[in-house]
DNA sequence: CATCGTGATGTCAGTCAATGACATCACTGA
DNA sequence: TCAGTGATGTCATTGACTGACATCACGATG
């Protein structure tokens, strides 16, 4: 064993996750968190740059494989056809985590504003990388913004419907209905 | 002469404005914000929630009239001309305000994560009170939010352009202007 | 005209988020 | 065996925000 129990910031978001949920997130300081997972309030921002981003640790990992999903799409496929290959690509990464975790998580985001401008600010970030990726496929400036606003928020009614679905729905099964009900308007 | 200067909040504003511009949101405190305008941290507290809300006072009152604005439209329009004209409404609200005033503020948010954290936010705010005001209309549930978002989107871009367009256009023309290039979609 | 309430502010003390500087020490590789 | 490294602890400090209480010009009231 090492000097440390392993996977302090592993410890130190279920520590926050499970605060947040009894105590609320203004009824809980760094130190609880901290003292929870065994190491000190010090600790907590070598790992997470705020009280906020706890919560937020792996997005990027999410917007990474969501811009490569887009990237790899095949080079004559339509910029809503590459998007959704990148909505799609997000379900991989929610395979990972156990469906429980994400209702819960969002749960706290829903009721808590500062997370939940944390979240918004995610998504502008998302949006603006999906953006990013259209226009190196070559996308018109004016058409980009667009699919990249689209496609994210297809992304979120397809979470948020998967969040409150019946048990063992896969969330791409999700996506493709969402992308589906989209293609009607 | 009263007691104190008059508009307190104003001062406040004012100062706030001119710190952040110069020494960056996070080079400036409270305190030196609350002595620029004369009054002491405590009293900036009692104005304004937090130190990011002093450059988002007054949001209120263009949620407001654009709500105002949807619920006045003819009841025989549909959701995109009542969500059109609500959004036109905003116009009315920033012929008060010197558009350099407009631009400045934008340049800071924009420069500023947090301030950007909150403008989402508001946002956010905004377009679910025009969410609310289409149920109301009677519109769909399933059309209503989308409308919205779509209402808000073309507020987004519209001011954006705005900031940027040469002196005299008015707001209004750009927003006519948006809501036509829409219609090409 | 004396008095009283009120509202906007000041004062003070305290909590807590966040950061920088420095110390510690098990583990690793030469 | 020993120097280097990385994850953590300790300590001190700044600054956002809050609650409790004091102040005092002003306006109303009798």
């Amino acid at each position: 064993m090492g000097r440390w129990e392993p996977d302090a910031a592993g410890r130190l978001r279920e520590a926050a996750m499970a605060l947040y949920a009894e105590r609320g997130f203004d009824g809980t300081t760094v130190a609880d968190i901290a003292d929870r997972a065994g190491v000190t309030a010090r600790t907590f921002f070598r790992h997470f740059t705020d009280k906020r981003e706890v919560l937020f640790a792996g997005s990027e990992l999410l917007e990474q494989s969501m811009v490569k999903a887009l990237a790899d799409a095949p080079a004559d496929a339509g910029p809503m056809e590459a998007v959704a290959a990148a909505v799609l690509a997000s379900a991989e990464f929610f395979d990972d985590i156990p469906r429980d975790y994400s209702r819960r998580r969002q749960d706290l985001i829903n009721a808590t504003p500062e997370l939940r401008e944390r979240e918004l600010m995610k998504m502008a970030a998302l949006t603006s990388a999906l953006t990013k990726g259209l226009l190196e496929r070559g996308v018109a400036a004016d058409v980009a913004p667009l699919a990249a606003e689209t496609g994210v928020a297809v992304f979120r009614v397809s979470f948020e419907r998967w969040i409150s679905a019946p048990d063992g729905e896969p969330i791409a099964d999700v996506i493709r209905s969402t992308l589906k009900t989209l293609k009607t308007l």
